[in-house]
DNA sequence: TTTTATTTTTAGACAAAACTAAAAATTTGT
DNA sequence: ACAAATTTTTAGTTTTGTCTAAAAATAAAA
């Protein structure tokens, strides 16, 4: 497995969820920010590995080989993003780049006892679920805050957005992963949410609350 | 740069310790597993770079540019191979390997970042010293447990075969980093010393004595 | 000091992964 | 259905780091 192959590997994987259909030339191209035609010549490089399904002009899907490789990949990329936020400090916005590389390093072992040493988490910090050893995904509830009704309560486990600037915004509110917050109010006219966190009380847009992942209490 | 110019850099790096004058092409194809004409190669592209000084036939040495990245690259190596051993529970004898993944992840804030984590540490497991971030050495006393005399004491700060026998040899008779060791008795006749340490006595050869490595007590 | 042996460098090729330009297949619009 | 537009593939290069084989320089030996 080149470092190439790899990215390949995962860029089809995630595109597989949204296309349904084959993932397109095209498509992987723009995803890897590469052309067309070197996309054709590598697919044909996995193909002949089997790791993925091809025929011309019809698009790519994964093999079953092919996709727990995939898994693990995904399964190092997630692990090592918590292992960065959770004892290293980073901010949930500054890690992916670093994950990107920490992902292709080779050692099942590493990835045993790095596992073990955080605990088995279950999410990264963007509230994704981390695979297991086994390549299964734990089936974890998550909504949208906005999503919420009044009286609900839930934890906050991960944001859609993980830009800078919205990740400012959720410092300076002290909104962190693990957070309890209970909905006390739903403006109907705007779509603010009034929230308890903290034994405060806080108000959030619509736009803020749509960006936030909570995780229903009582669940797991 | 790429992977492959850093680990050069780091041969060279180490090769130059052992030989002085300029390192020899021979020398470092074999220190690299490749043939000597890859390494005329690979030195031209350095030497254009002025990572390293060349004149044909005489050998290479880094320059200062070249010497500093590759003191940042044993800094990342020893800072992984410290987090590996102290965090993730490995054995001395298997980082190396892993090691050699690690040190060549780009950021300088996860290196900063680590560094913090790991509190600072002055010595990798093997004991060799870990440069700071500015690429200076502390000057770190050690030496050799066979040249201890009588009554003087010392913590085991490394160790210098880490050949998987030895290490398990180590592990057997509870010999471990930061252990606070006192030679009792100095055979003569064989060199074999009798020490004390957790209030227990214990007896090795000088074979033993001879591989590991402890940081006169008081020092530092 | 020549000859021999060793080391180092050049020259020419190759594989991986990318690119450009152009051809082929598929899809879309009328 | 057929021409136009788009997508995908092929063909031919390029770059990086390696290789083999052979030439050149240096070192060792007689």
């Amino acid at each position: 497995m080149t470092l190439s192959e790899e990215n390949y590997l995962k860029s089809i994987y995630h595109l597989e969820k949204k296309y349904t259909r084959g993932v397109s030339t095209n498509a992987l191209a723009e995803d890897m920010e590469t052309k067309a035609s070197s996309v054709t010549d590598m697919i044909k490089k996995l193909s002949e590995k089997e790791l993925v399904n091809y025929k011309k002009y019809q698009g790519v899907k994964l093999s079953e080989k092919g996709n727990s490789i995939a898994v693990q990949i995904i399964r190092k990329h997630r692990l090592w993003e918590y292992f960065l936020v959770e004892k290293l400090d980073f901010n949930w916005d500054e890690v992916h780049e670093i994950a990107e590389q920490l992902e292709h390093i080779k050692s099942d072992e590493l990835i045993a006892k790095l596992d073990k040493f955080l605990d088995y988490p279950k999410r990264d910090p963007h509230g994704d679920p981390i695979p297991d050893a086994q390549g299964n995904f734990a089936n974890l509830e998550k909504k949208i805050l906005a999503e919420f009704d009044e009286g609900e309560q839930g934890i906050c486990v991960g944001v859609k957005d993980s830009s800078a600037a919205f990740l400012q915004y959720l410092d300076r509110n002290k909104i962190k992963l693990g957070k309890s917050i209970s909905i006390l109010e739903k403006e109907q006219f705007d779509g603010s949410m009034i929230l308890k966190m903290n034994n405060k009380e806080l108000t959030i847009s619509k736009v803020a609350a749509n960006n936030i992942y909570l995780k229903p209490i009582g669940v797991e």
